[in-house]
DNA sequence: GTCTATACCAGGATAGAC
DNA sequence: GTCTATCCTGGTATAGAC
């Protein structure tokens, strides 16, 4: 991966971000980066191609993220660290973030395998637990880490007391 | 409003919401509207006024259901409603909705006057109720809403149970 | 109010030189 | 690996007839 192979790939991520997908040029990408328009294509065969390396360079480091909290094996510190999911985000990667839940709205994008086994997981933390209806909670879960997610990134919000409430709120300290 | 300019405004908020406004041609929106291309720009001047006045359509609806919560005076019962507001969204708006939320994490749009009154009005709830942070409490609230309408019109959860597991976890069942 | 025809430009993509 | 030049489709928008 070249020094311009990675221009590209930012540019592409902050515009595709704040403009989505369709909303960018690729001529608009090329001038961000710094590049000609024809290397785009030289390098990802298509804008399309472009897309799919963004999201393949993020969702390896998003499994990293799961896996921090599958790897618990005391239930409740799981679920703590799950709702601490969110709160974790590198403020430099807010910008792939957004692009990823811009593209869940835009055209249904989903989080694949990774995904699935930390749902699988939370489910699993709460039933050691003993909790009547284990699948409601982790969607409970779900619902708080997209609803922080949106507050996090779309309005900036200050995310430390916000965490405080949570984990109080949930019985959880 | 002519029949033909309601379909269009029909059509293009159906096209909108499942391929974005850019991904979406004026072409596509014609032919879903069964009517010709010209007569879009005829109506609606471009296609970003076309956009316009299918936000304006959903914002006075969206204000109704703000009152609804706003002119309660029971604090408490204030905030329930609040919560419950996603969980009553009528599934013929559902495409609405989506166009509304992906336009927030595409461009930013944002929800404006009567949102304002809105989160105002739940932060004066909690502060009758004595709670110690009547801001932070009323994030909250927004949290479970985005969090909630995610599951909900992304990912066709169920909503009923999960009213209830929140109300509960609320403490305010 | 509505359709047909058409102008015009921007965007994605390719070829070839360096 | 990178740039310049260029092709061509398709998308927005307008004009004018009905």
């Amino acid at each position: 991966m070249t020094d311009k192979q990675l221009n590209i790939l930012m540019a592409a991520m902050k515009l595709f971000a704040s403009k989505g997908f369709d909303g960018t040029s690729t001529n608009a990408i090329a001038t961000e980066a710094g590049v000609s328009e024809g290397l785009i294509f030289k390098h990802f065969k298509n804008k399309e191609g472009l897309l799919e390396a963004i999201i393949n360079y993020g969702m390896e480091k998003s499994s990293v993220y799961f896996a921090e909290v599958i790897l618990i094996s005391d239930p409740q510190k799981r679920i703590e660290k799950a709702i601490a999911l969110p709160f974790s985000i590198d403020p430099n990667d807010n910008q792939f973030w957004k692009l990823m839940y811009a593209l869940k709205w835009q055209r249904g994008e989903y989080q694949s395998g990774p995904f699935e086994l930390f749902r699988e997981s939370l489910i699993d933390a709460f039933d050691q637990l003993g909790y009547e209806n284990p699948e409601l909670e982790t969607t409970m879960i779900e619902v708080i880490i997209d609803g922080v997610a949106t507050q996090i990134l779309l309005k900036n919000t200050d995310a430390a007391p916000l965490l405080e409430t949570i984990l109080k709120k949930y019985s959880l300290k």
